[in-house]
DNA sequence: AAAAAGTATCACAATAATATCACAGTACAA
DNA sequence: TTGTACTGTGATATTATTGTGATACTTTTT
């Protein structure tokens, strides 16, 4: 038997997704906000965790990323934003796949069985390594500690998350709205140029040359991305 | 075949939604005005309805409400407004998408295609090409990329876009106004000449004989292509 | 062949996007 | 409390991109 986590604060959609679900012979547990539900997919072992992305207590996407960092468990992100933007962030962020409210409920079901298809084969495949290395930069995510050249560098909280991020998927070009969902937070009020400044600050940390840096570089009407070409 | 309805009050974007629609094989109904589009909506059977937000004896959020209270038919709004309020609201109401007017055809045309992807479940495990190879070209559209001959180019953001439009279609001419609604969006108050002008500043880039181009051709008297004859 | 119409090219100004910097508010530790 | 680091934002500077005019060049038409 299956066991299925749902996080999500409507009660109706909770309801929902349990009548269709035990049809198929899943079992299912319910956390109504987002405090518990991170902590029942902690301290549970379930096949599936239906993720609402915005909770009371906590987001989604936080909680997302909390629990990627200590279990592999299968995550269907449920959102009512349907921007294909949002897709990328989601399964960046470790979801296994999405879902936009309004959803029929045939489409989740064949979600659900496909993800679970896919699991049972890769289930235990290794987690990714927690260090990144590019010409004369070394990230070190587990202990949060950046190398250049050999020299340590003191880099803030936002200046890490940026560096991790970009850094994590050299190449790929992110837009200031979507850094700001993801570092953050989604419910984030404020200017898209905040992203500018930190940008700025990191790069004043890391690149040797700011007039030409070589590790964050801009796209024009973009946003920036991660130098791919000095990656090892 | 799928059918598309148009609920909109300006004769000028619903001549503009239709030809381009038409060119990915869609059909199209339409209706001027409110109370037309809902009773057309709710008598038939459509796969996607595109939804403006002000319109005469009946506004666009009852019309997708009422809707909503009997189909499940995907909706996206058509808004001139842009405040972030106006898309929460769009979205909450049952909408699976918004766009913002003035819009471009481009851009339009890919959520069309994200709904309508989204919706058919079927198609579901199906993916998109995101890249496109021709003779020494090769065009990342995902990563937003383009390659000649293994050393990377930097386009602009116009040249790439039409790059990619032209490039996703080789062998088919694009008159500048066809253009211009399209990547500069209907509304570019301007001259076609714009258009020559990016198109040589592309060639530049990525043509080798400017005297005779390999891959983006003119069409005397119509407009441009992408060389058909040399894609793998 | 000349005229006309359509296209190519280029330089330059206007525009929009990004970079930079300073400063104030905040949070947090000593 | 004071001090310190971090962060968001305004103001301003600096760039890249873009639209346009002028002109040269082709192709088509007459």
């Amino acid at each position: 038997m299956k066991q299925i986590l749902i996080i999500e604060d409507d009660p109706e959609i909770i309801k929902l997704l349990e009548i269709h679900l035990s049809n198929l012979i899943y079992t299912t547990s319910k956390a109504l906000d987002g405090e518990e539900g991170l902590n029942l997919a902690l301290q549970n072992e379930y096949d599936l965790i239906l993720l609402d992305l915005t909770l009371p207590t906590m987001d989604g996407v936080t909680i997302c990323k909390r629990i990627r960092e200590k279990k592999n468990t299968p995550i269907i992100m449920l959102t009512a934003k349907s921007e294909e933007i949002d897709r990328v962030l989601g399964l960046e962020m470790g979801a296994d796949d999405y879902i936009t409210k309004p959803f029929s409920i045939r489409e989740l079901l064949a979600r659900v069985k496909a993800v679970m298809r896919r699991t049972d084969v890769t289930k235990f495949e290794k987690k990714e390594t927690s260090t990144i290395t590019a010409d004369g930069l070394l990230v070190d995510i587990e202990r949060r500690k950046v190398l250049l050249n050999d020299k340590k560098i003191e880099l803030s909280p936002k200046e890490f998350e940026l560096l991790v991020l970009m850094a994590s998927n050299p190449g790929r070009n992110y837009s200031r709205t979507e850094l700001l969902d993801v570092i953050w937070g989604y419910n984030f009020e404020g200017y898209e140029h905040t992203v500018n400044s930190h940008i700025n600050r990191l790069r004043a940390k890391i690149e040797t040359d700011m007039a030409h840096p070589k590790y964050i570089l801009t796209s024009w009407g973009v946003g920036y991305k991660f130098n791919e070409d000095i990656v090892t």
